[in-house]
DNA sequence: ACCATTGACTGGTCAGACCACAGAGCATAA
DNA sequence: TTATGCTCTGTGGTCTGACCAGTCAATGGT
């Protein structure tokens, strides 16, 4: 096998198995191909098949980082053939989070048996993030802190599986952190719910990590029914490409 | 935008857009670079983009071409970026066992909870299929079997993630079936379970199920532990590197 | 007819050079 | 002091031309 293959299969594997965060930034092409004894001509290759793979970001003049959506980027993203199953049918959407009760509640458990010193640090910048953080606008906190759990679940199965429900929620739910939040109630149940969920987590107790994992995603799902049934619409279509570049049709 | 990542769009619009069908030639890297006046490292990291994203393959002497399996045909299917996750690394193996357990288990409980007439009728003549097959090959009724379970849960979402995961499995794993059941007792063992499962489920009782299944898919599991262990070599790749060349574990 | 050799492809790797972009730090001008 | 602008350094992006390593078919001798 091309040596830039085995380089690249390298990285992503210290990548996926946490050895890498994301956003984390990955040593230049000179020092890795110092450091690995090739041309960075083969590092280059390396990348560019990471980034062909979604697992890496590369930008001009500062580096190359760790891409915050792991694994797959399109695995069941926005073209799946799965996506056509929410056309105008919320229930799919909680046949979704059926399912992501339950890994959610497994990611915790594994998390808090299997988390190291670098995990938890992890995931309490994440959590004091989320804390710190506008409650009308804390998707992306709320994402990381989750995501941080999961990775230190050190399962990349579930890593993967787990990205790419939520990412299918993001895509279809309209905003679901931000119409559940400004219900003052609300608010304060999910921000309790995290609580507990980051004690249990960083505090080793598997079980009760758990618990309220799951609490918190069937609490989120009973409160999107409790408002669909007030009228609010919750699906929405993703949109097709923007206006994107365009690249001229021609032979090769 | 970087040449490269210009080339490799249009490139793989050029593919996608059914202009080259699957198995076509790709001009040699020299002929593009020539024809798109760029250096032939442009040429080459475009291609790895490419690869990358599981569009075209590239053989050593022969040439680049496109590849079979359109993207987005392939969720966690046979050509997914985390298959290379397995080479040489059983651990993948168990990761993705225990995800399945998981899943497993909550569809055998919402089946016992949803499955119609029709539901159970499918799954007791999958069950029955099952006992009459000759326990060394009957990889596809015990497949058949599980699906119906797992179809009987009415969770679509479910349906799909299960079902990418246990193709990845049976990509994978040497025959599972095929491995287990040749030991009198693990067959014997695997037989009850699968009637405890299948009991639970047509009775409707739900918690008996959820048990069922996960116990079954922890047995499997750790029967290949054993198996692992005694020297078994479990992890097969479908077409990847025969030899299985390491990576050495190391720090970038 | 057979088989080994050779040569002309293909991709894979290397070396070193130069350009383009980002950012930190410093020096100058207001 | 503050603000503007420059330079210096490190990063990715591209080019060149060379050589190594598989693949395959035509060639040539047996």
């Amino acid at each position: 096998m091309a040596i830039s293959q085995e380089i690249s299969y390298r990285l992503e594997r210290l990548i996926l198995d946490g050895g890498l965060a994301p956003e984390h930034k990955i040593p230049s092409e000179r020092q890795l191909a110092a450091r690995l004894s090739v041309s960075r001509a083969v590092i280059r290759e390396a990348l560019h098949e990471l980034q062909g793979r979604g697992v890496i970001e590369t930008r001009h003049g500062k580096g190359s980082f760790v891409a915050s959506m792991v694994p797959g980027a399109n695995d069941l993203g926005e073209q799946s053939p799965l996506m056509h199953l929410f056309e105008g049918h919320p229930r799919t959407l909680y046949d979704l989070l059926e399912v992501r009760e339950q890994l959610e509640g497994q990611a915790a458990y594994l998390a808090a048996q299997r988390a190291t010193r670098l995990d938890r640090h992890r995931i309490t910048k994440a959590f004091q993030a989320l804390e710190e953080t506008d409650p009308l606008s804390n998707a992306r906190p709320d994402h990381g802190f989750h995501l941080a759990i999961v990775e230190a679940s050190h399962n990349p199965i579930l890593v993967h599986v787990l990205n790419s429900l939520k990412k299918m929620m993001l895509l279809t739910v309209q905003a679901s952190v931000a119409n559940l939040n400004p219900r003052e109630e609300m608010r304060k149940k999910i921000v309790r719910q995290h609580r507990q969920l980051y004690e249990a987590v960083v505090s080793g107790k598997a079980a009760a990590a758990q618990k309220a994992a799951t609490a918190h995603v069937r609490f989120v799902s009973e409160a999107m029914r409790e408002m669909e049934k007030e009228g609010s619409t919750l699906i929405r279509l993703p949109v097709g490409p923007e206006t994107g570049a365009q690249y001229p049709q021609a032979t090769i």
